[in-house]
Order: structure tokens, then sequence, then C-alpha cells
DNA sequence: AATTCCATTTTGTGTAGACTTTATGTATTT
DNA sequence: AAATACATAAAGTCTACACAAAATGGAATT
């Protein structure tokens, strides 16, 4: 047999499978039809229930095993995509005019907690740069980043003054690996200077460390201005 | 012919090809050889490129069109999957011992900015349950929360003193979709009472609403104790 | 009673091939 | 030059079948 226009897909499946979780048909914890029985009931092959089942368990509805089966999730780890946006991207999608700033820009020896955090040598060197963005001349956020200088020889030779490191670090070096942290910090007197707050405000955080192939390449931190909100559906 | 050990897999073909992204054979908006040319290059069939690319776009590293093919998308918008955990998993997991407390549940009619922020008609009821989630009796999270009465009927009977009204939600009501918020707020007098905390005192906070087949169904504060973070790695 | 072993079940993944859908780029027409 | 039509290329999906891998539950053994 083939393809015809009134196969069921493996959309249909999905969304079957949904309903009846949902209408509680399939209470958390049952265990589901096997895919060969699925797919005589579908009337398709168990390839496409197979596609079905695989991304609804991927998607946090359902736990597969061999030979143990298919089964509701009772506590539907349900995860959140964060689509993590380029600073400039989330500006201009808001409506704003991007403009970034260079606040400092110096090499340094690893202060001791970025040596403990990153797992460097002692004495290890890394560029230090700060910089802004603003949405329309309104500060937006505070980028406080370190590079690593071992793991990215070239960035001695770079210029922060026009182009952000996070810019720069993404068209010249790949990644592997990225932990994000999002936490509520303090505005000390620096921070509600260059974030124009007052002093003592919370300010929204995210750090984010990244590492290639196993070696730390740079680890940021990112406050932003008063009233951000970091937000997704799903 | 059939599968054998030295089959190249979806998943060689995964790594490979993120191999030759980051390495800058494949530079950003490079069009990829095509499925039938990878399929030979590869000596699989093309239904096991399809997988692998299908997948890696959906990874968010290539874009993929039909007619134009693939390419490596530039600005690689990574998704970060944040599994938001049940609070007990994420205490017991901690290694603390969780314990709850109801602090007040009674129905009343929707506030403004709930019916505004939910879309509710005009003075409709809900239940506002407010309670306490502890890690070894140190505060974790204080939890402000107002349920739809009209979309969960049973919330009425419902008893908070020893269920939290998330799990209670979980077990009672399926839900079909989510938006979640987090955001960095101030400690008022209150709050700061109930998390031990300095008045003022930055807070990290999330926010959930809850929606099933379009109705509102929950909206949720959870304020978290000091010096918590949400940490995801991708 | 506990442990080890093993057949069996169920999902996981691959091959081979076909049809479907989309959208692009070119050719044609206006 | 612009709009339209169309062949075609590429991804999207399905069928049908096969073998692989994991893990469960029971049988055999200690």
């Amino acid at each position: 047999m083939t393809q015809t226009s009134d196969t069921t897909s493996y959309k249909d499946i999905k969304q079957t499978v949904l309903q009846r979780i949902r209408s509680g048909e399939w209470q958390p914890d049952a265990l589901l039809p096997n895919e060969q029985e699925l797919a005589v009931e579908f009337s398709c092959t168990r390839t496409t229930v197979n596609r079905a089942l695989r991304e609804l368990a991927d998607e946090g509805f359902l736990e597969r095993r061999r030979k143990a089966g298919t089964r509701v999730l009772s506590a539907p780890q349900r995860q959140a995509r964060f689509t993590i946006p380029l600073v400039r991207d989330e500006i201009e999608a808001a409506g704003g005019t991007y403009r970034y700033a260079l606040v400092s820009q110096e090499t340094q020896t690893a202060p001791d907690w970025l040596t403990a955090r990153l797992a460097l040598r002692v004495d290890q060197r890394v560029m230090h740069v700060r910089c802004m963005h603003f949405s329309t001349n309104t500060p937006f956020q505070f980028e406080d980043r370190w590079i690593v200088i071992d793991s990215v020889p070239q960035v001695e030779q770079a210029d922060f003054s026009s182009i952000g490191p996070n810019d720069w670090l993404v068209q010249t070096v790949p990644f592997t690996n990225v932990e994000l942290t999002f936490l509520a910090s303090r505005a000390d007197a620096t921070l509600a200077g260059f974030l124009d707050v007052s002093e003592g405000e919370p300010v929204f955080t995210a750090e984010r460390i990244t590492w290639l192939q196993g070696q730390p390449v740079t680890f940021a931190k990112m406050y932003f201005a008063a009233g951000y909100r970091m937000s997704t559906e799903f």
C-alpha cells in the first residue's frame, strides 16, 4: 500500500493521543497499547505510530521504555523552551532601535572566583569586557563578560568598541555547551548607574557559561533594566 | 540491504554535521548537500539522513525549506529547555525534606488586574490560595495562586490544608497551554516575612498562567527564597 | 529466600521505495 | 518591467519489512 490523502498521519495520532490524555481516557501512569496495536487501530504502519509517540515522549507527555511499554507521565514534566534571543533582535522585535556602547576592555589574570567557576588553571589570562546595550537610548542591558584567552587567542586582537563581544564570539567561535542561569540580584552603585535605577533595586540577571569541547570559552553576566520579564509559552 | 552494526546511524550523521559546522567547513548560511547526496556520502538511506537533519533543525542548528534546501543558521537560535520541576522534586533532589503549609484559602471576586490578565468576565469568581513550601524548615518558595472557579468547579470543595494547589491541579485538570515568565521583584513587608529576608531584597519570581483549551485555569506567582538560581544546560 | 539466567516483549533504528507538498526560479505573457 | 504560469527540485511523510537492544518477569539454580 502507498500513501494516500486519507492516511492517518503521525500528527493526527499525536493529536488523538493528547486528546485521550486530556479527556482522562488514558490516566496518568496508564500503559498505552503497544505500537503494533495502535498501528492497527489507526490503520497505519508501526513506523508512523512510532514517530508520533517518540515526539510526544520528547515533548514530555509520555515515558517510553523497551519491553515496559509507553505510559502517560503522571507529573507532566513539560519543558519550557526558551529561545534565547540576541539582544539586538530582542530590542528590535520590541520596536526599539538598538545601540551598543563599550564601557571597558582589558586583559587581566582571571580573578579567583572566575578560576573556580570555569575550572581554569591558576593565573590563566582572560579578556574582561563590560558594555551596554540600549533600546532607543534607554538602558536595556549591562553585560559583564570574561573571555578565556587560551581558548580564543584571536580575542587579543579583537576590538569591541563597535561590535559587542557576544556578536563577535558568535561569528568567531562555535560552541558545544552552554549553562544558563537566571537569578535576581541587587543593583550596586555601579550597576545602578549603568541601568539608571536606584541602588538596591532588584535586577533580573542571566549568567551564561559557554564551552567548546570541554574547554571554557566565556562567562557572561547580563543585567537587565528594571521591569524586564523573560517570557515563554508552551 | 539491512541494518548491520557498522551502519551509519542518524546519531553519527548528527555528530558529523555538527563537527563540520563547528570546524567551519560548513559556514553559517551555507547550503548543505541535499539529502540524497548526503545519503550517498554516508552510505545510508535518505530516511536516515532526513531524521538527522530534521532533529538538528529542531534543535536550532539548521534551517530547512522544501526546494530551497538545508542551510546552517547564521545566528544559532539555540533553545534552552527548562524542565520546570515540581517544588517537591526540586527540594528533594537537593537533599532537603519537603514541607508544605497553607497560609490562606478563600473564594472571592477576581481583582481587576487578574480579570485583565486572564481576560476574565467582570465579577468572575476565583479561589485565592497562598501557601509556603519549605526545604527542611527553611523557606523555599511562597506561592500566591488564583484558580478560576468557572474553569474548575471542583475547586470549591478542595481543601488545600495538606495538599498544595499545584499538586491538586496537576491531578485534577489537564492543561493545554502555559505561559511562563521570570522576573526579579522586590520583597514587600509580607513577602519578606514569609521568605525570611529583609524588606526590599530582590526576589526571583516566576509567574505561570495555565489554560485549558483557551479557558484560563490558574494564575500563580511563585516567589523564591534568597539566592535561588534557575539553571539549565544545553 | 535470594540470585542468576534466559526467553520474550516492546521500543529503537535501519533499508528500500514511493507519493506529497512546497516554493523557487525560469519562461511566458501582459 | 511586472505579473503570471509552470516544471522541477528538495524536503516531508508514509508503507512495508527487518534486525537490534533493552529490560522484564519468570524459570532455574544456588
